[in-house]
This record gives structure tokens, sequence and C-alpha cells, in this order.
DNA sequence: CTGAAAGCGCTTACAG
DNA sequence: CTGAAAGCGCTTACAG
């Protein structure tokens, strides 16, 4: 900067004024000015900056867990959201340990960011900082920014089955401390509809009694009489899918199985799996708005983004629809099938030697 | 640091030598600062110290795709190894696209980051930039600083079928523009033995002829012989397995399956998944410790690591070891069966209708 | 061992 | 419209 002041013989307050577009230069000097930072590729010192405005332009992110799988989706929508508003994202991992947790978000604050995303882990309640933060988890939980609509995403999958005319449905869930689980799980349910039979199988229950990555049991249960398996997420979809086809249970002539949350591997097994999907852009961006908000409070949107006004929220929550993916995992048996007494067809499979 | 230096009466240079433990300053008068420190809780300002030394204390972690499934356990393990480090890490995303990569290189290097790790596409090559760098992608990859030894990795995979007892196996690929595949498929070949029956599908040319998405076509594979299927990732893997038992093909007993890398289902699915697994915590600390001596020449890691010189190295390149993981989808059948004509037992299974 | 001073690259009242 | 000056919080030769 100094640089192209030297070069044209101005002060370096002009060409600050003039870079950074404020207006108190005249238009010709104003033009000089950029053409010569353009000529020496003038590239500014966001340290510089950083010092004198007190702002470092880095937002954190932190997670309770990177490992997580939907980490990715959540990761680059992040990512995208705050570079559009020319912000960088520093990560910060607590490693499900929710003390690390404290540790990590204090972290990225000596370390300058502005402010906090946090994506915590289920059951953590976030001390309150003194310092500009956003929270990412479901509707119901307190302090909560912005998230999916788990529930209404539950709705869906559970009005998708009871269209398929099952009538016994099992919903699989993992931590019944997770309010995201519970609010999915609660969707289905009314989704589905209260008359009918439903079961709720927590998988961290049976795995206190079997071990961890024990079966679920999902063959069991289908014998019983269940046609329809919601999980609560992908995984543990997956992990249904797999022992129930394991039991030679033909999907979804037999049995239909759904997920949630879309991750890479619900389109690559066969048959692909009916699932749900948050929207993670439009959270992130909101998530983004809303932490530059607090950060600033003049702050305005650099694009105008007339959508991130119209989910209504109940206490300055958004809560952003998800979207129902359907998939050969539940789709309707061209043949009808579903509806015939599903015992005998099970009977007919299981003759093979099963483990 | 001014308000512990007025609150002392001395002077910040005093404050400083004796808070970086530089040691020009009296013991009596270190232990006064750093009480004083701590009693008004002072933060030093990261911002100050980059404006004054050069050196942001960040570094950039950009990936052709964070939307790849590994990107958790790469992201957790650079993350721990950076702030080990007392190094913060700022993300990057090219979304796949090749010509955003350098942008987001670029990026992060305009928002000050120290030195810059690139995981690069498949195919990818990294413009030499006049700013440290270290590139994580296979040793057969030019410019490659670190990576797992997939070749080892296969050559684990290829013995461990073939000490099955396995004769006639097919490696599964998606991509043969990736270098990580490559070599990988490699391996397997030379760790099975050339004496044997190997083929190779590559997915992508699959794909070209039926599209996205379709059928890599296992179970026909497995009808014409094949009994052993080595993907180079759990993804295609996943594939192979659920493409298996849908046709009716009881694994292990039928086939055996494996898979790369160890994702997060690999272990959640039936019969678990036999995989091989990168030490990405070694990787991590290589690359991080490669990346700081270019910063700074005079760099030495914080814990003495030992560990770190012990991977052999092909021009100054460093391949970690991968670990395979045997589970059930590769278990040698308690029976033995897995000797037996298999072509008899698919057929007992197909008997059952089929889409 | 300790301190006065200059400087890192920017921004921002305040004068002119 | 333009510039001289001070300041953001640190570090680092250089004197004393």
């Amino acid at each position: 900067m100094s640089d192209i002041a030297r070069a044209l013989g101005i002060s370096t307050a002009s060409v600050s004024n003039a870079l950074s577009g404020k207006g108190r230069v005249s238009a010709n000097l104003s033009q000089q000015i950029s053409d010569k930072a353009r000529e020496i590729g003038y590239v500014p010192s966001l340290a510089g900056k950083a010092l004198s405005t007190g702002k470092s332009h880095v937002l954190g992110l932190v997670l309770a867990d990177i490992g997580n799988p939907l980490f990715p989706q959540i990761a680059q929508a992040i990512e995208q959201a705050a570079s559009d508003e020319g912000y960088g994202v520093l990560i910060g991992d607590s490693r499900g340990d929710v003390h690390l947790q404290t540790i990590a978000i204090s972290r990225l604050i000596q370390r300058g960011a502005d402010g906090i995303i946090v994506i915590p882990r289920y059951g953590t309640r976030i001390a309150a900082l003194n310092h500009p933060t956003v929270m990412i988890d479901a509707p119901s939980t307190p302090g909560n920014t912005v998230s999916a609509n788990h529930w209404q995403g539950g709705v869906l999958v559970g009005r998708h089955l009871r269209d398929l005319g099952h009538i016994n449905l099992a919903i699989i869930g993992m931590n019944h401390q997770s309010n995201v689980q519970l609010d999915r799980a609660g969707g289905i349910r009314e989704g589905f509809g209260s008359s009918q039979h439903v079961q709720t199988i927590w998988i961290d229950a049976v795995e206190e009694d079997h071990g961890p990555g024990c079966e679920i049991g999902a063959a069991a249960i289908a014998e019983s009489g269940v046609t329809a398996f919601a999980a609560v997420s992908d995984l543990h979809a997956l992990r249904v899918v797999s022992e129930l086809q394991r039991a030679g249970i033909v999907l979804p002539d037999q049995a239909s199985v759904t997920g949630f949350d879309d991750l890479v591997w619900a389109a690559a097994i066969a048959p692909a799996l009916t699932t749900v999907r948050m929207d993670m852009d439009t959270i992130a961006r909101i998530a983004v708005a809303q932490l530059l908000r607090q950060i600033d409070p003049g702050w305005k949107p650099s694009r105008d983004r007339a959508s991130d006004v119209s989910f209504g929220s109940r206490r300055g929550q958004y809560a952003v629809p998800m979207k129902l993916i359907v998939r050969q995992s539940s789709a309707r048996p061209a043949s009808g099938s579903s509806t015939e007494p599903h015992q005998t067809m099970i009977q007919k499979t299981t003759g093979t030697e099963l483990p």
C-alpha cells in the first residue's frame, strides 16, 4: 500500500480510502490507484487490516466430532457461505469430548476468529460465550440458531411409508440423548399416524446389552410383522438393509427401509436408499448471516437472498425444510406385492442356510 | 501486553521477552510478569504478532473435494497435528474443480496462511507455488510429499485373499486417472500373485456405457467364477457387497469382499467389511513437520517423534504403511466352504424371485 | 538485565 | 478532495 502511495506520490490514507471504496477520493485519483495496484500486483495484508480494525474476517467452525460422516457436507456449505461473504473458516475439533469442546472454542477465539459456529454434541450445552456465536443443531435444542427442520423431515418419511400402504413400522434410532434424532423420530411417528403399529428401537440400548456393533435384530423384527423400517440416519438404515438382505428378505418387495441425510453411500447401495436431505447450503447461509449480524449489527448480505427471510422462526430460530429423496429401497413394488402377507414371503426365502 | 507493562512499571520489551521465553529477562522479573499476566487474564493478540513477525501461525488445508468421505479423517488428523505445533487450520475447498483448486490455494495464501497442505484431485498437478506447500496423494504422484503406501496396502489385500485360498479375483476400481487407485490395484495384483486369475473392472468405464450409478455387475462376475472382490475403496466394496447379497450370494461363504480406507460404515454392515486403513495421524504429522520445516528451516518438532524418521523415502518422499483390518466379509468360512465349487451354491440361492 | 524506539501494514479521525 | 499523524499489539535490533 505504501508502495502504491510512493509510486504515485500520494498518501497512504488516500490509497486506503480509494481501495476500500469509501468514496472519499476523486474518481480520477481512485482510478489511478486501482490501476497502479493491479500493475504492481498489490495484495492487501490481512494482518495489518486485522490489527487496525480488530476484525480478522475469519470464522471458527467447531464440531463435536469432525469424524462425523456429515462433516463434509457441513464444512463445504459453511466454507462456501463464509467465503461468499469474504470470510475464511478455521476449524476446531473437540473429538467428541464435551470438555474439549469449550477448549476448542476458546482456542479459535484466541486465534482471532470474529465469530464461532458450533455444531455441538448431543446433550451438550454451550456455555454462553461473550463472543458472537451461532449454533446448528435442532429446533428443540435450547440456544439453537438455525438447523434443518428434523421433525418435518420425519413427517415426510412417515407419510411416505404410510402412503406406501405399510401399517407396521419400526423406527430405528441410535441415541435418545440427541435432539436431532428425537425430533426425527417424533416426526416419523406423526407422519405415519398414531393409529398404526409403531415401535422404536434405540440401538444404544441394544448395544448396551449385546456389545457395540451387535446386530440390531432387524430380521427378527421383520418376522414379527414389521414391514417398514425408518432409521434416523443413513448409517443405521444401512445396518438394517444389510441385516435384512442377509436374512434373505428382498427389498423393497418385502420391506421398505428409509434413512436420513443422504450420505454418500445412500445412492450406492442396491437397492438405493430412500432418505431425507438437509438443505445445508441454506442452513449455512443463514448461520453465517446471523453470525455476521452479531459481529456487526449493520451488516447486510453481499447478494440479496430473499429466501433467508422465508423460514418462519419461533423465538428467532430458523428451521429449514428437509427434502425427501425417494429411491428404490422404499419403492412401491410394481407387482403390488407389499400388500401380500409378508410372513409367507419371508418363509419362502429363509430356506437358505443363514447365520 | 502494555497493560502488564504499565501495571508493573516496566517496558513492553521486557514483557515480550519474558513471555516469549527467550531468556533475556531476569528470573525474578520474568516471574512477576507471568504472574501479572495470569492475574489480568492476558491473551496475546495473534494479529499483532502476525503483523510484526510476518507469520500467522495458520496453515491452509486445500482439498479437491471436501465432499470426499475421507475428508473427516484427514481434517481431523491435520487439525490435531497442526494444533499440536501451535498452528490453526484454515480450510479451502475447490469443489472438485481443477481451476478452483488454484484459486482456493491463493485465497488461503492471501488470508495469510504460512503454508499450504494440498490434497489434490487425481490427475491434477499443482502449479509450483512460491509458497511453502506439501502435497498428500500417492507415492507415484510427482511432487507428492507424504502419503499412505497405497501399493503396500494393496499387497496386504492381495496376499490376504490368496491366503484364504482364492484363485480367481476381480479388482474393482473407480477411476484409472487416480494414482491412489492405480497404486492400490497394482499392489493387490502383486500380493495376489500373477499366476492366478485376475481381472480389473473400472467402474467409470462401466458407467460410461450404462449411466452413472448403474450396477457393476458383481453378481454376473461371481457367476463367471470369481470368488474374491477387492475394491480400491470401501464405497465400491459396498456396492459389490450390496449387489452380491441382493443376488442371494452369501458372504463370506461364497465370496470374499474387501475395501480400502475403513470408512465409517465399513464396520456397520453385515458382514462387516475387511478393509485397509491409512495411518492418517502419522501422515498428518509428517506433512505438518515438512511444511513447518519449509516455513522455518530451523524448526524442530515440539515433542520428539522418533517415528517420523522411520519411513524410508525415495526422493525425500514418505510412504506410510497401511494396515489390514480383517473382518467378516473376508473371513475364512468355518466350514471351509470357500473351496467348494461355488457355482452350485449360487444356483442354490438364485431360485428366489430376484430383480 | 532492561528500556527507548522504530517498524510491521493498515485505518481513521482530524485538519487543511 | 487530500494528507499528516496517531494508533492497533506485538517484536527486535540497539543502547545503556
